[in-house]
DNA sequence: GAACGTGATGCACAGCCGTGCAATGTCGGG
DNA sequence: CCCGACATTGCACGGCTGTGCATCACGTTC
């Protein structure tokens, strides 16, 4: 029975002395079979360790039953507690998850793609990089449906699910403002997305209702390290800010770290700094930063409904979340 | 061609005027195609978007192509970094991943392995929690290769991939005795894994060699809010600890956090704190920590390289690989 | 006792692919 | 001109499941 591979329906079949199509049915929610039958196969099928083969499954129906999660950097923490959440929702939605790693540039986003449509995926959610509309199209046609996190292309078929970046950056700058801070700055990395892009733009509008230009610097992927030299290069400047809107809590760890141990500046005594995400190292004591909750099980929750509703049809949608601010301690007016 | 599902190699063969096998040909590396016809081919399976169905040719070959990865907790900087490397080099090796959650309970444990079995998945990496013998067993019967990474059962047909811990948990000890630190602590957490109670066991022998006994706390799961709990008992004690062993760097970063902010102690003058895993936090410039780094991309490249040999059969088999100790700044002979 | 509805069961086929085997065509050599 | 070698191609089958349809047994109602 173990000549090279699993056990199939036909082993139990033969085990329970009943025909194939009743093991199938017994593992078939609402088939019709009598309780004896079915008493008969289970308990043969559980002596065998059989276990339905779902590839075959996915081959008869049109559902697969898994979803691919398309992703750059997972060892990050914004993108791994993501991850962490969608493939938590997948699993009680009945649904599994295939991740596909990316190094976000166009070819691997179109392998990665290829990979799932190779798997018959019932969708792919895409967290970094960007299909074009060439590849999206080619997902719909082959019946995978695409589900665009915080990219901002709409195609047919396809959901977006945004963020309101742009009114918490404005936010960002409203709260900076409000507490005097007099010289703002805003930090960003290099590798702009259209959510961090966005955040930007809203804090550069946020600043401007009220007249006021910040200093800028744009440096590297986002990360600790584009943090550390983002502070660097600012605290280094003749006219030092005293309050900084990082596109990331990444970046704002290392502005902060900068600020702290390079320049000996206290936070907020002398800058007070605001980041974006809520990663956890956002709300350890040695940042305890202000910084705006992304939704994360919102974000995750709203992506599983659409892709269990079998309505989702051919119309773009996009849904639209918001994102908290968290007020923590490292905003404050300026010291004396 | 676009029925309900996807465009199928009979759609090609008809668009391409050609026989469905000449399309199997086209894509199986090694077959007899004569370059005439899979030109036709190639050009009618790119015109209309075809991929191989991986489902259906899992169900011929003996291999699917997926790896299962089991986890729990993706969330958190060590494990979403070995996650990382791990789908990196099933990819590059021609593999995919399938991310199964976990939440640590034999009972997900066993669903999550049933699901892997489902998917006729070609190996499954247990990253936490513990499947049993009979589990293991049914996962052997239905061609399903276990690799255990830092557990430490052994079974039939299984592979562990296991860290010296013992040995670095011994050298965390010496290292503390040589910069003089007179009072040392070791902290770790309750839900003790085979890798933590080795560490910390290493760690009590090394001074039981120069006949020292440590304080010990041991409190809730591995967190940063643990390690703060841990640091804020150790603390409030009469007799504070000088130095401490922290079995994670995540309980490490709680730890050096409550003696910071908590109780204003000094790291290191005060205090030496050495922690376990090498995260990313480790080296920010707000913890500076001195730590023993997992060799994440050597334990996914031996786990992938066993699954990819064949030859890798029913014996038993352990792979040992050894953390470095990486020196930082959050370990010094005690002030004065 | 006959007609009829109902639930259980099995046959056979579809879904998509790889591959052994036979058939076909082509080319070179004798 | 014939024959063998060889590459190419297509048929048919196997791999595993779900399901429409026909069959059958059984119980009910008149």
């Amino acid at each position: 029975m173990l000549q090279k591979g699993a056990v199939s329906a036909r082993d139990v079949a033969l085990a329970a002395g009943v025909s194939r199509t009743a093991v199938s049915r017994t593992f078939t929610p609402g088939a019709s079979v009598s309780p004896a039958t079915r008493a008969k196969v289970i308990a043969a099928a559980d002596a065998l360790g059989y276990h339905v083969n779902n590839l075959a499954r996915g081959l008869t129906r049109a559902e697969s039953g898994i979803v691919a999660l398309i992703v750059a950097e997972l060892d990050t923490p914004y993108r791994s507690r993501l991850v962490s959440a969608l493939t938590d929702r997948l699993q009680t939605a009945g649904k599994v998850a295939m991740m596909i790693n990316t190094d976000r540039s166009d070819a691997s986003v179109e392998a990665a793609l290829r990979q799932a449509i190779g798997y018959r995926t019932d969708a792919a959610i895409v967290l970094s990089g960007m299909p074009d509309r060439a590849l999206a199209d080619m997902c719909l046609r082959n019946g995978l449906r695409l589900v665009l996190i915080n990219r901002d292309e709409e195609w047919p078929g396809t959901i977006r699910v945004r963020l309101d970046d742009e009114e918490a950056g404005a936010r960002a700058a409203r709260t900076l403002l409000r507490v005097g801070c007099s010289r703002p700055a805003l930090a960003s990395s290099a590798s702009a997305t259209a959510s961090l892009k966005a955040r930007a733009n809203g804090f550069r509008a946020g600043l401007a209702a009220e007249g006021v230009v910040p200093m800028e610097v744009v440096l590297g992927p986002t990360s600790y390290e584009t943090g550390l030299a983002l502070g660097t290069d600012l605290f280094s400047r003749d006219i030092r800010p005293n309050g900084i809107f990082c596109v990331t809590d990444l970046l704002a760890c290392g502005v902060i770290d900068a600020a702290r141990h390079r320049f000996n500046l206290r936070v907020p005594a002398d800058l007070s700094v605001i980041g974006f995400d809520d990663i956890p190292q956002a709300g350890w004591e040695a940042y305890d930063m202000t910084t705006f909750r992304q939704p994360v099980s919102d974000i995750a929750e709203a992506c599983i409904a659409w892709l269990s509703s079998p309505a989702a049809g051919m119309d773009v949608e996009t849904i639209k979340l918001s994102a908290e601010m968290v007020w923590r301690d490292s905003v404050a007016p300026p010291g004396e």
